[in-house]
DNA sequence: GATGAATGAGACTTCATTCAT
DNA sequence: AATGAATGAAGTCTCATTCAT
């Protein structure tokens, strides 16, 4: 049985009014513009409530972007944590987790882009709190990796931390054209498919 | 045989004296900033030139920083070019180019950075002639995934699509910590790992 | 017998507790930092009350500082008073004046540096409560020299206007460095000098 | 004769137009408002220059004023050496510098007014140049009163330090009212009647 | 081919202050 | 008597970019 994720118990301080219609206003405007174009005058307007707010709440025009971030991320992690209780093995583990990912991002293009495109970029982010869910999200896979290894089921001649990368690394390069091109990820048989090729391997045999 | 890649005969138009020193410039401070707080101002001082001529040049701030990619990405990509014709089999070409594809991140971490991380932010990337690179080097891969299903070398119940996300997403993600955290890349017998991971699988027979 | 000086009577309106915790944190925060860099929101936290407080007790931010400053001042002015009752003769009474004058300069940065500094640029000041008592103070500087004038102690070819202005001022200079750079002043032989310097310059002869 | 005093040979370094517009534009608005409540906007509005020069030349708000501010300083100490050069002995050089400087402060109330309230409210001035300026002037000063006491016409049983400060400080604050109150400062007599207070407290007899 | 100067636009941010409870 | 929340109004400053020479 696999220890719990790291992620758990982890929850939002709670925001007053005028701070959860600001996190609601950004959200909306991710869906049409870059983070960089949009300006605290215009979230606040969508929001109705006022520009200072964003200060007094998020400390930063940056702070309500990984406050939406970790909201979402943190939402996404306890769903994941419910599903992953029903299934047994590290193998059908790492599959429901990349099926999961993928439509993560599928139904929301908006966090995709955030997380794919946007949040990258800036230097403060690997050292927010988000990341370190995130962070926390790539251990948990390495994690399985190990306790595949560990059972028997998956080669133990390569490290695990290369298979996390090709795994997550798949997923995300196979999600990217969605926040980029604005076209709508299918998260139909894809997942499997990706992760039949990780699992499986490529090479005919 | 294989038809040549779709980057050849790209040429970069002839930039001045001035020119090149501000290309000189930006790259020179991209090593220690992110082209995001980098101004203007700061690249002509750097390069002992005028500012304007940023935009006599270069159209543009950005364009400045395309210039940079582009010459760069056309030089990586002729050097692989060549090293791929001493190499028959889809498979063994597609390790090459991993292997080069990695070696070339690690040789050079800002333009790492750049293509990892920075350009990707920026809407407009998705309509440069850099991107257009980067495009033509997918299909590349694509098709060789594609030859190697024709020589019954690699299995053909995925499409070739997925398996270069996965190559290239593993491979990226692999990549990526060094830009971030400013550490080496160590090319070493990382590309292989990956490769064998993709090629062979994770599952243990 | 000198007629008593015309800052007598003045006193202050009662605060509640809220207010009296206000007026010790500005106190406070006023040896650290100049009044302009204080926020309200800062004087309120430190206070451990609510921000409001200052504007329903205060009316507003110079109110508070106002009122911290009356209270001190009232509290020199009753203690000048007292020491005042002992010396008889507008000479000796000066020589008490300028010297108690700068030892609560020097037993106190922060008024003094209220005094000296700050307040002086804000027009709104001098027409203020707290002014009106400094220039009772003035006033009764000029009296006493007026006194001296009158019993033959003082020379009576200049004005006494003048003669109150270089005491003060010199004064006043000389205990400025304290506050501007955070020096000690000190009291000891120098208001002794200060006046010597003054006085025999205005003895007749 | 005396050393030359400390200040000569400093020059402003050359501004563009756009500069020289902003310098005057902020003199005339001195004239009406305090430093304070005088905004960049309006300062580049009067000036019919951009805002954003003030950044360039003189690196901030305040620099601007500081530039005013040494402008004018220097153009009095070159008046001021020029006088000197005419008038033997230390007293009677003492007595045109207190002269002198009254008529500067009446002839310029907005200079006085930044002089003796606006500037000493902002901890940075005391790291400034212009203050450096200042404290060459006041060190000019004591080593005139030490002039005098050397040439047995000053008395020297008080530090040349404490003469200074009474000289000055009496200066000022006679001068004060002006900038305070927007009254006309009358040179007339009272640099006279000033000195005459202070030096005949201090000559040897 | 190059330069110094100027500019427009707006970004983020800060605060004193008010109000409803 | 006190509080949490919200707000308006500016304010300083930064930059990419343009232009005249």
């Amino acid at each position: 049985m696999p220890e719990s994720p790291g992620w758990r118990g982890l929850s939002e301080a709670s925001v007053p009014e005028g701070g959860r219609k600001l996190k609601k206003a950004l959200k909306t405007l991710l869906r049409k513009e870059d983070f960089g174009s949009i300006t605290t005058a215009k979230i606040a307007k969508t929001a109705g409530a006022n520009e200072a707010l964003i200060y007094r709440y998020f400390g930063d025009k940056r702070g309500l972007l990984h406050a939406v971030l970790k909201e979402s991320l943190l939402r996404y992690l306890a769903d994941l944590e419910k599903s992953l209780e029903n299934v047994e093995g590290a193998i059908d583990r790492l599959k429901l987790v990349a099926k999961l990912n993928i439509q993560y991002y599928a139904k929301d293009r908006v966090i995709a882009r955030i997380f794919l495109l946007e949040v990258r970029n800036y230097p403060g982010y690997f050292e927010s709190e988000t990341y370190e869910l995130v962070k926390d999200y790539g251990r948990y896979m390495s994690r399985l990796v190990k306790e595949g290894m560990d059972a028997g089921e998956i080669r133990n001649d390569v490290s695990s931390g290369h298979i996390r990368d090709v795994l997550l690394g798949g997923l995300e390069h196979f999600c990217m054209p969605g926040p980029i091109f604005n076209r709508k990820i299918s998260p139909g048989s894809d997942a499997e498919e990706l992760t039949k090729i990780v699992l499986d391997g490529i090479l005919k045999r």
